[in-house]
RNA sequence: GCGGACGUGGCGGAACGGUAGACGCUGGGGACUUAAAAUCCUUUUCCCGAUAGGGAGUGCGGGUUCAAAUCCCGCCGUCCGCACCA
């Protein structure tokens, strides 16, 4: 048999097959162990693009191999499909953000079936679906009931011409990145999650999470940003509209004594009360105000602070004295609102004293020999011993730190306490296009919860974008209601619920969903936690955190017994791609432009284009490639080995056509194999053995993620065969080898399967066994070194005796020759490795 | 500023402290072909050498070790995350 392998007829072909059989639906109530396989759900923007493809091919050979092992594996598929922009769609296109979403929803869903993934197409659902948000407002109620739910005023960026509320990251350069307007610090009342109330179970809880990686632990570690130290008052020493203390919060207790003075936010009470008292204060209270709450923003405002001429009272020095400045760097939400500068050994307090010429003080020194050394050109912020500190001289930082807490606690003055650099989940949004918040507001009774029996609150399909803002809150009568509690007229939230509420427990109604209510315990149990989740790693904080957090809000409720969602966490590398850009420095797209000898000219105009980084395939630097067509001519299987071969799955992987060629190349070599297995009497030693180590080095590679050593050994292997004699051993290892490729290229591995006149298909077949006693060889190469320098090496019987390895070693030529004539002076052997003399 | 990762041929990358460069891509040479495609063979870290062989080599500088890409110390560079966090 000849000819080539033609994906166009044979990918649909399996596809259908699979399908037919019902082949991947995961089945609750088999006795197999169950494995429950998890890559993060697409948002549907319109065509799946090579950042989807990589992500669900690592997932689709991680669920194909677990079930040729014999588990039962879950691995579904659904849509992340609320989010701005479908919104932005419906402004620009004037579309209903529904029915954009829905279109882009059944294209990706073929996209995707095309590439032949090994999926639960039963389970699939999007997120925008009322079948699926209404369980997720029962869910949202339960926090609700359970006190996990508060309103607050807070501050927010809020876009005056687009009429609502963005994200930091959505302010760029103080202007809200579609509208260009600036954006305004507003006070609004949003919902909240307390998921404070989880801080120090998910910081403890990723000790167990064996199974993340460092980083994305380490990085939700930082997030939380919990720090110990002292809270307590400062008396002010004359009261102020009623006000008679200001607490502030320090992690350096030990540093009180070289306090000069003491901030507050703008915010602060004390500040207003400055405020009213002087137009100064106010004037300077309204600038601080002024600008983005963007990280950026931030950084580059100058460190301002307005003297209120207040004073406060030294905790443990009546005598003493210290102003009170009203700063833009405090923050009203972090701590206490206000802190105690202490310019010697904090570096921003040093700026700011050295500003306001405020008493630079030493307190902290690697000895009390050097107590009297003033502080240099910076703050001297590492740990040392207590200094000009009355009683706390002499004591080490820490111990300093304690005492100053003890002393406190005592005297009643202040408390040893925990601050979190985590805030409560603000989850409002002022979106349509989102799950919309089950409460409603009556005059008289507050905050109602939308009785159970009206859910869910369905979307209003009539809605307009002509005009900013939100457009339930503009509808004619979608949000009058009566109050579920008095009867009397009420009106609707017209908030939405943050999308990532909606990808907090997707993971939970994949594996169970019954009609009437989000989830049933017994059944999810059964597949969760998820074994293996897969996805980008921009979604290591807030995406994992706010998951983890939903899960223990569920177990404190009673309603699920297991509190981390994630068994095994894997964050790949982006696909990224060559930049092109035009002499007036526009971006190019790799099909305009072509390769001519060393340079590259665009293809139009024949001008020269200069080429630039590699960077993650964007639409802004149009270095995209378009899965489809690649699709078309090379078939799913050359795809899916690109994707995993080369770059470690954790790196970027850089698209190529000559990668996409070499996998193509090798699902040719591997379709010639089976086309004619070359059977004949007879074994093949050597064959057998690499075959067996293959066997085992393949399961071990897939087993810990490392598609890209898997591949290599199975282009090994391939060469092997094909280099080999006709035998009985050959035939066997070209059976064996499609078994092996089966999860990653398993519309190769069914036809060739069938080529064999193998009846049953290749995704119901067995994961091959391998003698481990085959891994070892009777012979081995032992390196030989004089001086730690190979000059030779040698084949010797597996387990030779020490001293017969010396003898061998010492009668090479090239040893003798560096010897010249010398004894040894020592010899290593290393058994069935090396041999080192030293001479 | 804080935290983290990484640095190996022309490129992507392999390498329990033990033969550096597996495997793939690219390039060179060749076979088959009227020709091409496809396929196959061969070669490809650098330097000296016809070969045998020798020298250098894993960002830079030190150290530990019989032996270091790997462990330790100090630099340099690139990338990522966080950031007035008290």
């Amino acid at each position: 048999m000849s000819g080539r392998f033609d994906p166009s007829q044979a990918d649909r072909r399996w596809q259908s097959r699979w399908n037919e059989e019902g082949s991947f639906a995961a089945d609750s109530n088999s006795n197999k162990p169950k494995t429950y396989v998890l890559e993060m759900f697409p948002y549907p923007s319109g065509r799946i693009h090579m950042g989807h493809v990589r992500n669900y091919t690592m997932g689709d050979v991680i669920a194909r191999f677990r079930r040729m092992q014999g588990h039962e594996v879950l691995h579904p598929m659904g849509w992340d499909a609320f989010g701005m922009p479908a919104e932005n769609a419906a402004m620009e296109r004037k579309v209903h953000p529904g029915e954009w979403t829905w279109a882009n929803i059944r294209t990706m869903r073929e996209q995707l079936k095309q590439l032949g993934f090994a999926l639960d197409w039963e389970r699939e659902f999007a997120t925008c679906d009322p079948a699926y948000y209404g369980h997720e407002q029962a869910l949202f109620l339960d926090l609700f009931e359970a006190g996990l739910v508060y309103r607050k005023e807070s501050e927010v960026n809020w876009d005056p011409v687009d009429m609502t509320v963005l994200a930091n990251e959505q302010v760029i350069e103080g202007r809200g990145w579609r509208s260009g307007a600036p954006v305004e610090r507003r006070k609004l009342a949003q919902w909240f999650l307390k998921i404070t109330d989880f801080a120090d179970d998910l910081l403890d809880g990723l000790a167990d999470l064996k199974d993340w990686p460092e980083k994305v632990r380490l990085m939700q570690e930082n997030w939380i940003g919990r720090s110990k130290g002292l809270q307590f008052r400062f008396r002010l020493a004359e009261a102020v509209d009623g006000l008679s203390d200001v607490e502030v919060f320090t992690t350096r207790p030990d540093t009180i004594f070289g306090a000069s003075f003491v901030a507050v936010a703008a915010d602060h009470p004390i500040a207003r009360a400055a405020a009213n008292a002087d137009p100064g204060a106010a004037e300077f209270i309204a600038e601080c105000k002024a600008g983005g709450t963007s990280a950026a923003e931030i950084e580059t405002a100058e460190k301002k602070g307005y003297a209120t001429g207040i004073e406060v009272v030294h905790p443990l020095d009546p005598e003493w004295r210290l102003p009170v400045y009203i700063a833009n760097f405090v923050l009203m939400d972090y701590g206490t609102g206000a802190i105690f500068g202490v310019p010697g050994h904090d570096q921003r307090d040093f700026e700011f004293a050295k500003q306001y010429h405020l008493p630079i003080r030493r307190v902290v020194a690697a000895s009390t020999a050097v107590a009297s050394e003033p502080i240099g050109t910076e703050a001297e912020t590492a740990p040392g011993v207590a200094v000009n500190s009355r009683f706390l001289d002499g004591l080490p930082s820490d111990e300093a730190a304690s005492e100053v807490i003890r002393r406190a606690e005592q005297a009643g003055w202040g408390r040893g306490t925990v601050q979190y650099r985590l805030r409560d989940w603000g989850v409002s949004r002022q979106r349509y296009w989102g799950t919309p918040i089950p409460i409603i507001h009556c005059a008289n009774c507050g905050a109602v919860p939308v009785p159970r029996d009206q859910l869910p609150v369905v979307l209003p399909d009539d809605v307009d974008f002509e005009t900013p803002g939100n457009p339930l809150d503009r509808h004619p009568t979608w949000k009058t209601v009566e109050c579920p509690a008095c009867g009397g007229p009420a009106t609707r939230e017209t908030d939405t619920l943050d999308t990532f509420v909606d990808s907090s427990w997707y993971f939970i109604r994949f594996a169970s969903q019954p009609p009437d209510r989000p989830f049933d315990r017994t059944e999810a149990e059964k597949w969760l936690p998820v074994a293996q989740y897969i996805g980008g790693v921009e979604h290591a904080i807030l995406h994992l955190l706010y998951a983890r957090f939903w899960t223990r809000a569920l177990q404190r409720l009673g309603r699920i017994s297991i509190s981390e969602p994630f068994r095994g966490l894997f964050t790949q590398g982006m696909v990224t791609h060559e930049t092109y850009r035009a002499g007036d420095g526009s971006w190019l797209s790799p099909d305009e432009v072509r390769k001519d000898g060393d340079d590259w000219v665009h293809i139009e105009s024949g001008v020269p284009v200069t080429p630039g980084r590699v960077e993650k395939m964007s639409k802004s630097k149009r270095n995209t490639v378009d899965p489809e067509p690649i699709l078309a001519k090379y078939g799913a299987d050359a795809v899916r080995w690109f994707m995993l071969s080369d770059s470690p799955p954790e790196r970027d992987l850089e698209w190529s056509e000559a990668g996409i060629e070499g996998a193509s190349r090798f699902v040719q070599r591997v379709w010639r194999l089976a086309s004619d297995p070359k059977t004949a009497e007879g074994e093949d030693e050597p064959l057998k053995r690499k075959l067996h180590r293959t066997i085992s080095a393949v399961g071990e590679a897939i087993d810990g993620l490392q598609f890209n050593k898997a591949v290599a050994q199975l282009y090994e292997l391939t060469t092997a065969i094909e280099k080999a004699n006709p035998s009985q051993t050959r035939a066997e290892a070209v059976r064996t080898l499609l078994l092996l490729v089966a999860p990653m290229a398993p519309h190769l591995a069914e036809e060739c399967w069938a080529l064999l006149g193998e009846q049953s298909m290749i995704a119901d077949a067995s994961w091959p066994t391998f003698d481990p006693e085959l891994l070892i060889d009777d012979e081995v190469t032992l390196a030989v070194q004089v001086n730690g320098k190979l000059r030779d090496t040698l084949v010797a019987p597996r387990g030779l005796a020490r001293a017969d390895v010396e003898a061998l070693a010492l009668a090479s030529g090239n040893v003798q020759r560096q010897l010249a004539g010398a004894s040894p002076r020592k010899i290593i052997v290393v058994p069935d490795r090396l041999v080192n003399i030293v001479a």
